[in-house]
Order: C-alpha cells, then sequence, then structure tokens
DNA sequence: ATATTTCTTGCACAGCGTGCAAAATTCAGC
DNA sequence: GCTGAATTTTGCACGCTGTGCAAGAAATAT
C-alpha cells in the first residue's frame, strides 16, 4: 500500500510547474474577483487584477483572453461539473432525466454563492454578460457533441440542439431566478437552486403546458 | 388620394436629420458587411469600416460601439420584427401558439440570406458570436417583459423566463440548422427555415418526447 | 552540473473606446 | 434669404487592450 493515489486518476504527475501555473490562475481569478466585488464589475484594469495577482501584465494575458474572463473562471467550472456529471450516467437513461439528474447534482455540489454575485454582477457589466453567455454557449456546444455521440445518430441534429438549448435556457432561467431574490442568505441556498433546477426542467418536460 | 403613406404609422417628420442618420446608419452597416465578407469576420478594423462608409472614425463610435455591432444590425433586426410580430397577437392566443405563428412569419418576411452568413461568421469569430448572443439575450429579456405583463401575474417569473429561454433556444437551433446545411442555395430558404423553427418548436410543446 | 524544456517578463505596437471642444450642418423664426 | 439655436460630425488626446517577440528565469531531464 502507498500514499492515497487512487487508480481513479492517472499518477498525476504533479511537479513546480504544475502547480505553479494552478497557483497563478487561482491568484488571478480571485484577484478579479475581489477587484469586482470592491470597484464593481467593468471598472478596473487588466494592471490592478496583475498588480494584485504578483504578477506581469503580460502574464496574465497568458492565462486569460481578458478581465471578464479571468472573473468567469467559477462559471466556467460550473458547466465543467455539469458535464462532467452528465457524460457520467448510465447510459439506457432517458436524457431529460440524465440531465435534470446531472444539473440538480451539480447545483448541490457547488461553491453557489459567487455564482449569485456573477449573476448579479452581469446585469451591470455588458462584457461580464457577453462571457458568461459565451462560456454557456461553449458549454450547450460540448453537451450537444456528447449527447449526439451518446445516440449514435438515434436523432436528428436539430433535435438534439434544440433539446440541449432548452435545457440550458432552463437551467439558466433557475439560477437566474435564484440568483435574483437570493440577496444574501447564503445557508440552503443550495437547496433553493436545485428546487428551482428541477422545477424548470419539469415545467419543460410538460412542454410548458400548465402556467404553475 | 395623396402619397403612399398610410394611417399606419404617425405623420413620419423625416427631415434631413433623421434620414442622414438612417443613411449613415446603413452605410456604416453596410460598410461592415462588405468587409466582413471580403476579409473575413474579425479581420479588420473600425478606421476601414469608418473609411468604407465615408465618415470619420469618431462618428462611427457614436453609431455603434464595436465593429461586431454594426454587423448585427441585421440580426437586431430580425428579432426586433419577431417581437413586434409577438405582440401584435390576439389577446387570448395560448402563449406557444402566438410564439410559433410570430417566429415562423418573421422567418417568411426576412431577408435572409444575411443571417445565414452571420451564423456562418460567427462560428469562426468569438467577437461577432458574443455580439450574437448578447442581442438574443436582449431580445429575451424584452419578451420576457411583454409576456409577464401580458399574463398580468398569471406565471411565476421562473416559468415565464424559463419558457421563453427555451423557445428561443428552439428558434436558435432553428436557425443553426439551417444556416449549416445551406451552403449557397437561396431559393426557397425562407421555407426551409420557416419548416425548421416550426418542427424545432413541435417538439418543445411535446416536451421532447419523441427524437424525431 | 549542464543542457533542455517551459514559463515569465518587458517592450513595442496597432487598435479600441471615449471625453471634449471646435467646425459643419440642419432647423426655426422672422 | 438671414440669423441664431439645436444637432451632428470631426479631429485630437488619452488610457487601456491584446499580441508577437526575444531575452531572462525557473523547473526538469541527462
Amino acid at each position: 500500500m502507498q500514499t492515497v493515489e487512487d487508480a481513479a486518476e492517472p499518477p498525476e504527475p504533479v511537479g513546480r510547474r504544475e502547480q505553479n501555473k494552478i497557483d497563478t490562475r487561482r491568484a488571478i481569478a480571485g484577484a478579479a474577483l475581489t477587484l469586482a466585488r470592491s470597484k464593481g464589475a467593468g471598472s478596473f484594469t487588466v494592471d490592478q487584477i496583475a498588480a494584485r495577482a504578483g504578477v506581469s501584465r503580460r502574464t496574465f494575458f497568458n492565462y486569460f483572453h481578458s478581465a471578464e474572463e479571468a472573473l468567469n473562471v467559477s462559471t466556467e467550472s460550473f458547466l465543467e461539473l455539469a458535464i462532467s456529471s452528465f457524460s457520467r450516467r448510465p447510459a439506457g437513461e432517458p436524457l431529460l432525466d440524465a440531465m435534470i439528474a446531472a444539473l440538480a447534482a451539480t447545483a448541490k455540489v457547488q461553491d453557489l454563492a459567487v455564482h449569485g454575485e456573477l449573476f448579479r454582477m452581469a446585469a451591470g457589466s455588458p462584457e461580464l454578460l457577453r462571457a458568461q453567455l459565451h462560456a454557456w454557449e461553449r458549454a450547450e456546444a460540448r453537451i450537444i457533441e456528447a449527447v449526439t455521440h451518446h445516440l449514435q445518430g438515434g436523432a436528428s441534429p436539430l433535435y438534439v440542439s434544440a433539446l440541449v438549448g432548452s435545457v440550458l435556457s432552463c437551467a439558466k432561467a433557475a439560477m437566474h431566478d435564484w440568483a435574483a431574490d437570493d440577496p444574501d442568505r447564503h445557508g440552503d441556498a443550495g437547496g433553493a437552486l436545485e428546487e428551482r433546477m428541477v422545477l424548470a426542467l419539469s415545467m419543460l418536460r410538460d412542454g410548458f403546458a400548465h402556467p404553475a
């Protein structure tokens, strides 16, 4: 018996190189978030982020394409987790069920407070909003590909993209609704989000027949 | 009997001022589109647009916030038309029916070739894609507001935003699908788009129960 | 220890977006 | 028409963005 290394992942050769990059990335994203909180969404420069992260301006751009992208790390990781959660669903399961389960599970796990913050920030910052929309769009593309591959040509491209787009729209609506009337209570917020996710997706499954 | 002036619009006091602004806007948007066609999506500068439109760089920014926004005039007008078409629907009509009808009607009328072009361009230009996503997002917000107002509190905010988001996702999927395998035939393209719109929205109404 | 690969940094440069004030254009009243 | 007010265009300046490049620093391999 060796260390705590499990067979789930490859040996994970985490040398100085890898670790430093991870740390730097974290530092930059953290600096961006801190600045966004204190000065407001679009009211700070890349130089300020870099300075606070203890890194050169040029290095910042080695990690992110823009200040907003750095801010959106959290959103990106949420979607990342949702995707991987979905792709680990049993093969036979109906699509909608799998997606609902994946999104609900993700809504439980994640550090949700930050997401609410970002959603609210995006309302006052076009650039941030665009970056978020773009993140969702890329996630959508990946999910479409995954589903297509999963169905092995059993459905038309239009069906798949309409379905995935609708599901993500419902998820977005749930987060939006949750972020809106959730000013500062962070307690059982996870439950509240999960609940809304399931609710919105149930509406979708009903074809929005009944205005609940 | 006078000129072709109909009672549909107010007197329309269209002086030199208004007309010049309209012309300038058109010229700029046209110049942007021409450049995008010849040099590719993100491969030209604002100065070039301004020059081709016969206008100063500064004036360009009086009309648009970015090159991509100028490119997206067409997308914006499509959504504008869809919204106004929707808002002119009979009051009692079920929501989904009204939306399907509005979108299908808009898909008939519009100058569709350009939209396909823009969709395809966006695939290779992140900035253009973001601008388009933003345009759809703003349209979504407006529609949500319209629907909310229309239902007079008869439905929860979550229901409304999930529904509208899903409907627009289906419309987007239809346009995507249409733009994808429609390289250059412009003939009955309108019919093809309309057909896909109705198809996608029918799937939505079915709750995506059957992978057609 | 040294060679090699990888990451960081500074520099330069073209381009973006905006405030500002001086022309230029349009409009209103006479 | 002429003249003054309102509106639009334009040039200029300024700080910020994003990227290529090459030199330097740090981690890794031999």
